[in-house]
DNA sequence: CATGAATGAGGCTTCATTCAT
DNA sequence: CATGAATGAAGCCTCATTCAT
């Protein structure tokens, strides 16, 4: 996901791989550090020095934003290939349970960005982010009014509250991460207010 | 609230006043920047100099516990003065919903340590912290059992899961903080999986 | 010469002290070095610490345009204190040889700056440097227009041809450095034009 | 004008002609930028990669090296050319404003590798500079001479002061770009006191 | 030979913390 | 006790230079 330059020649194959070796670092120090995790970190980690790290993410908000860029990806990905699903409400609360899983310890890319006082530049080039966002909530969407309409959801939360929902979940899940009862438990008080009932508990 | 030096002698009048004014300015720097707010601008804003900072917090760990700590103290106060209200169901609700709007916003001790890089220090000082918490969460199990006995709350839920899902709320509303409609119905989501049917949206 | 907070309480001794080896300090990189002299050199060369010299010059740009006001500052005074001379032919040749001994060797202010990438910030902060520069020229020109009504100076150069003509001078100077010979060659040429012949050779 | 290999085999004709643009982009990236300007700007403008850059430009300094020995080289031509003129003031003149056009906004050698940190290595590496530069004084020499024997110019300068001046003279001229009036009457001291008076104003 | 990715030293700047005044 | 100057590690970023493709 190079932020500058969206068209050029695809990327030599080391570069290609020391990209997603970044990208990788750089989730997993965000994920330990928080957004302040430093550049140096993550080029450690990724095994390159931080002028590689640079070259592929010119700023450190460029790289932040293609950490939460590829997980919203990753969760797009998975709403679409839940669309076809059989039964509805199974599908939905797949999704959910899955988003929760994983944003669980996470940060959200708000969040992110505004401790890093983000700037004009960024904010220019978030775009791709945003189209990336509209797709994600076009494809739950999807999976929400189905469930809707076999009666499994409430009626009246739509793509808006869920979202909300899941983060405020996700973070709620965390809170409880190393019991997994009283993980089920608070789970299960979301799903039922969704009328989502008899969830089972998340297996791990 | 120096972790060190106990029980020394009662702070002078300006000194106690400085404390207070620096405790201020911290929230104040913290919830517009984050944990990454500098104490210089908190010994700015609380009209004293660095050094005065560092002398009532020896450190900025310290000085953020403080800050989470007061937090604790006035959710515990009004958790405790809840205690006598007639309407258990009332009550609980009353104090959920003061949670969520205090907590909307604001960081959690946790994250605000974590993007501090905490260490061993920290951790060792921060009994006062973990006395505290014990407090909050004694009152708020008083309210909570009340209002299951009424038949209010469901009864599988218990201080433990009842902690998470007021972060995991708080962190939801946040998303919806400029959509009052958005937000009372996610509120409701929330309670009424809890069985706390019928909550009027929060007044803001 | 603090550039923030014109009107603050006066330096503590030691502060005071430190500014001034920084600013010798930096005077002496930027001659040897150009603009592109490294803060941590100065900050070694002065006896502090970085953080030391951005105390005294919140950015590097700072710190060149307090040089170069110093600079301008004591090339004012010389002009000033020449100012009651009884010969203007000589006083305002005094000032020129002067002006070409200081330059020697030296830079432009704008010079620097263009070497720096100026920005917007800087071109705020530098009506400082403008106002002093302003007073210069008046010194000057009254130097000038002294030796013009003696007879000494030609009539058609004015205080800009002046400016070009000792900037040129001083850099010519520079190319004769260790050839006091050629040196006095080269400067006898320019008074020359100027109708102010007779000029001893710089003693140096 | 690679430094090293001094006679290897003539260049493929694809490279001569990128050696050309490399020192093309090379002149119009130090004229706007300095000698700090990067290589990877230089490339770009030569339309090669920096790796070709450096393949015909060992060091950045061999690159300004490069630079300069080519305004040299014009510099030369232009004296050699102005050799057989008939009128030898007027040729005279018209190389010492040449020159002048020429340095004008320009950088001296000198001063691009002052700003570069120069090393030993690049000054073992200068006599291809050292030759053209006695090339060129040769060149002006003669000029010089021959104004001098027709009683154009005073007698008492050699090709040092003469060196010195017009270097001076460029840089006085710089001062005062943007006024042709003031820009005459500068110019005007500088050859009146070389004698060479009544010079017209460069038109520009 | 050209390309352009990788390297890593070095530059500027911030900021928690210490300590002389 | 308060002040605010000094410290210096650490962060982000640039760029000359090297080297695999």
């Amino acid at each position: 996901m190079p932020p500058s330059k969206p068209s050029s020649r695809p990327l030599r194959a080391d570069a290609r791989r020391n990209q997603a070796h970044i990208l990788e670092a750089a989730e997993a120090v965000f994920d330990t550090e928080g957004p302040s995790g430093s550049t140096e970190a993550i080029a450690r980690r990724a095994g390159v020095a931080v002028g590689t790290v640079f070259r592929h993410f010119p700023t450190k908000a460029d790289l932040i934003q293609a950490v939460f860029t590829a997980r919203l990806q990753r969760l797009t990905d998975h709403a679409v290939q839940l669309q076809g699903a059989e039964d509805p409400g199974e599908a939905f609360l797949d999704f959910f349970l899955g988003w929760a899983e994983l944003s669980a310890t996470k940060l959200t890319f708000a969040e992110a960005l505004i401790g890093e006082g983000v700037d004009v530049r960024a904010l220019a080039r978030q775009d791709a982010y945003l189209r990336m966002r509209q797709n994600l909530l076009q494809a739950v969407e999807g999976l929400l009014q189905r469930a809707q309409r076999a009666g499994r959801v409430r009626g009246d939360v739509g793509i808006t509250e869920l979202n909300a929902l899941l983060i405020g979940t996700a973070r709620a899940l965390e809170q409880v991460r190393d019991d997994p009862d009283a993980s089920a438990r608070t789970l299960e008080v979301v799903l039922d207010g969704l009328r989502l009932r008899g969830a089972p508990p998340p297996d791990r």
